[in-house]
DNA sequence: CGGTAGTTTGAACTACGTCAAGGGTCGTGG
DNA sequence: CCACGACCCTTGACGTAGTTCAAACTACCG
């Protein structure tokens, strides 16, 4: 059996005065759907940007508080889930650097939906949904970008569904760690590492199971040879043979 | 025991011609994202859209081809699905009139990710990808209406995922039969009618499930007197009682 | 080096899927 | 208008993937 090894997922240190102007206008420049404006325009938002930093497990929002802040992450990684009676939570989405949420509709719900945690320290800018929606009016081509991201959001929550209806919990979890090594993957010798903290019970979260079943899956990977794995990190290893298992369809 | 009635589903008749100019104007103004432009300039899109029926069970376009328009259902019930390996179906969405599904995106896949299939009789009105770009430039309340819409569906879509991640077969179809009832629901001398042919595969396609599995929680409820339906039809009669099956969270 | 939080594993249980047969509803054609 | 056939729905019996409960184990932190 394989070793289990110290974890390799590297440390956000963020302290809480971190995003200096350089780093928040690198940041807006780099984001998406800011990269239209001219540097001048791109000034001029910051001005209206506020900045926060969070530690691991902090929470940036909870559902249910009033939605006035659109969040743009500049550093750490942040969950976004929701609540079950049961005490059980259901992560919706993990963000990175240049990703936004919260409350982004004027017309839709005033109140935010989903709580958002942050998994690592984090840094965010924030600004007020009034704010931006006069950037949006004065900018149209800001706001089609934004449109296109939600659009493929929206697919990517489609997948999800189709997965949770169609697929076993071990094609789900393979299809997952895919995801993930997509978005996060960084190259190391332990294999293709997953760059944040993950434990089983987030797993199971972002998958539909429990973190026992998470825990059986993942432990039968790596017997398999396919990943590497210790307490909240995982590496892929046969990418291959991740995407055999999770496939019949994504 | 309820006994069972003649299907009280209003038929939808579309002949293959019948979007006259008028109902397409109209349609158009009732739209929601082009409720703000001016009746000239809808005019003028008017040229640009193009019309076309289809029968009960026709698709309109499938996974995978070319996603070359934007439609907008002027008459009629589409669904939006995924094809599974195994045959088996998931549906996304059940679209009505004034709703749109289709190419959005520019930066997006360039094919359609999900399938669109008519429920009735259907007349939808299309209009090229970049077409429909034009106008989000030429318009950008046009473009920020979409978001929202958008938005909101991507809202719906993480309460799927939640209701499919969280809750049993029984709560995710309670939960399925309101959302259909606050969409499509007109009163009815058999209670609160669900205005479309919706068959228990169809209602199984929507929560997960077998047409076994929503055949027996469809006949309970009936047992209890919560429901009245038949072949292809359901109608609401104890909305309190169904709330309080769904609800442990929506 | 001890404690806390995360992980693993086992064994029993259950909601739901699967397979199969029978019954009701509707449309079509005589 | 009736009768047939196709399609849809219902119900039962059985199998199983995954949950639940519980206990032991291990990495990491102070």
């Amino acid at each position: 059996m394989i070793k289990r090894r110290k974890n390799p997922v590297e440390m956000i240190h963020t302290e809480p005065n971190l995003c200096s102007t350089d780093l928040r206008l690198h940041i807006l420049h780099g984001v998406p759907f800011f990269a239209s404006l001219e540097h001048t325009k791109i000034e001029e938002i910051n001005q209206q940007i506020h900045e926060k930093g969070f530690k691991p497990g902090d929470y940036l929002y909870f559902a249910g508080d009033p939605a006035d802040s659109l969040f743009i992450i500049a550093e750490g990684r942040v969950k976004l889930l929701r609540h079950t009676t049961a005490g059980k939570d259901v992560m919706l989405d993990l963000l990175i650097p240049g990703e936004f949420f919260g409350g982004l509709s004027t017309s839709s719900s005033s109140t935010y939906l989903e709580t958002a945690q942050a998994l690592t320290s984090v840094c965010a800018l924030s600004i007020s949904r009034e704010g931006f929606r006069t950037i949006l009016n004065q900018h149209p081509a800001v706001g089609i970008q934004v449109l296109d991201l939600v659009a493929a959001r929206l697919e990517a929550a489609h997948d999800t569904i189709h997965q949770l209806s169609a697929q076993t919990a071990e094609q789900r979890i393979a299809a997952t760690l895919l995801m993930l090594a997509a978005k996060l993957g960084e190259p190391h010798e332990v294999g293709l590492l997953i760059q944040t903290p993950l434990s089983r019970d987030e797993l199971a979260e972002m998958t539909a199971t429990t973190p026992e079943t998470a825990s059986r899956v993942i432990s039968q990977f790596q017997r398999d040879g396919w990943i590497a794995t210790g307490r909240k990190w995982i590496a892929l290893i046969r990418l291959e043979e991740l995407l055999q298992t999770a496939e019949m369809k994504v």
